[in-house]
DNA sequence: TCTTGTGAAATGCTTCACAGCA
DNA sequence: TGCTGTGAAGCATTTCACAAGA
């Protein structure tokens, strides 16, 4: 599915399988929790019962960027956390931008802006009269009609689409065409988009309906629950 | 990755792809679409156009639970709705719980009750006492305390966790020995449960930070992002 | 001796290509 | 003729197994 070239750190000249960019994040996470406990070096054992992943898992999803470990030993855990860093683009701060300020716009505000540090949300866009000029911890509601300029303006790459589904493809296409390269949709609606923007769509709809079959077939032999 | 006998509805006897299970009420979503503007019966080209999957996946999902199309004419979009909604159980109603009434947690009810006709919110639980006996959009909230003798005695199955990093591993704990089998995950931890529980991990900020890879690689060949 | 880094094998999933049937 | 259903082929990803090296 999902690839990309590295050019980024200049490391290596591969395309890195999207599934990998996807675990990156995790090895940061457990990498910040093992440096907490005062963890300097870490090995791929360490990190697999961190995140559930397998150790060769890790070692090939940290090989595609480069040998950063040192045999025999393990991994300098400051080292990686800087090398993930770098690679995921967020050694320099990124403003987001969340369209859409009803319920589940303003938790995702809340709970992002409490959470983040490396992604800020700088902008809120709705188009409801009542909430506009609004803060919400901090972060300014502007209208719908502000959008495009906002964006420009700010360099906002990285947009969270909290809008009904009727106005989800508009609203994409206004993103897109301000400059937004990354979308994370939490519409139930299957957008269009150039192929040089990334969609990744969250439906909770779909997540509960799909649920409900590993509910349904209890007496089977299903995984057991990490990362489905 | 994850696996399925299915013996649920009976068609056959063979292991079931979860990625397919997972495909299975975005068929759901663009058939009842198809539906409301009076179409009765659906090829999986006209589903390919409507879900972003191609027509050879769609025939390949379906025929995994039997053969219910016609050659030469294509799937009756009635029968199909009637199997897939069997095959995830959701011809009967499901009762589900959300533990955590934080912001998102609130929001997820809300959203949900709006949404959902087969699966309902019939219970909220958190440990704050002033939340305690409200009501969000006609639930109750229930103590912590209370939450395994509701679960048991609604027999509820399936469970969102929207709790702190911190209580999410006891809650679940909780949970399943109170007879839940899925979960759907907020909380950003990598939960342990026995492996006949299911669960579905939704974390936001990974979402954010890989999207932030995508964000800054914007000159290369990423995909068209069509269900990341 | 220990753990990384990595070809090779295995697995899982998608796409191809076409037989089968209305 | 047209569209489903399905083996076979082709990819993508994971796991295995082990050489390399501190």
């Amino acid at each position: 599915m999902g690839w990309r070239r590295v050019t980024n750190d200049g490391v290596r000249n591969v395309r890195i399988p999207s599934v990998t960019v996807r675990r990156l994040p995790v090895y940061l996470r457990a990498l910040s929790q093992l440096r907490q406990r005062g963890v300097e070096i870490v090995s791929s054992a360490e990190l697999s019962r961190y995140t559930g992943y397998s150790s060769e898992q890790i070692r090939k999803d940290l090989a595609y960027f480069g040998a950063f470990g040192t045999r025999g030993v393990g991994y300098s855990a400051e080292l990686l956390v800087q090398r993930i860093r770098c690679i995921l683009g967020l050694d320099q701060p990124i403003a987001a931008a969340i369209v859409g300020a009803g319920h589940l716009g303003t938790a995702l505000a809340r709970y992002n802006i409490a959470r983040d540090r490396d992604i800020r949300v700088t902008a809120i866009f709705d188009d409801d009269p009542a909430k506009i000029g609004l803060s919400i911890d901090g972060v300014r509601v502007y209208s719908a009609g502000e959008m495009q300029d906002v964006i420009r303006s700010r360099q906002i790459k990285l947009a969270i689409v909290a809008v009904p589904e009727g106005a989800a493809q508009r609203v994409v296409d206004e993103l897109v065409a301000a400059g937004v390269r990354a979308v994370l949709n939490f519409a139930p609606v299957n957008l269009s988009v150039p192929d040089d923007v990334y969609v990744q769509d969250i439906d909770l709809s779909l997540e509960l309906q799909s649920l409900a079959y590993y509910v349904a077939g209890a007496a089977n032999s299903g995984r057991g629950g990490r990362h489905g």
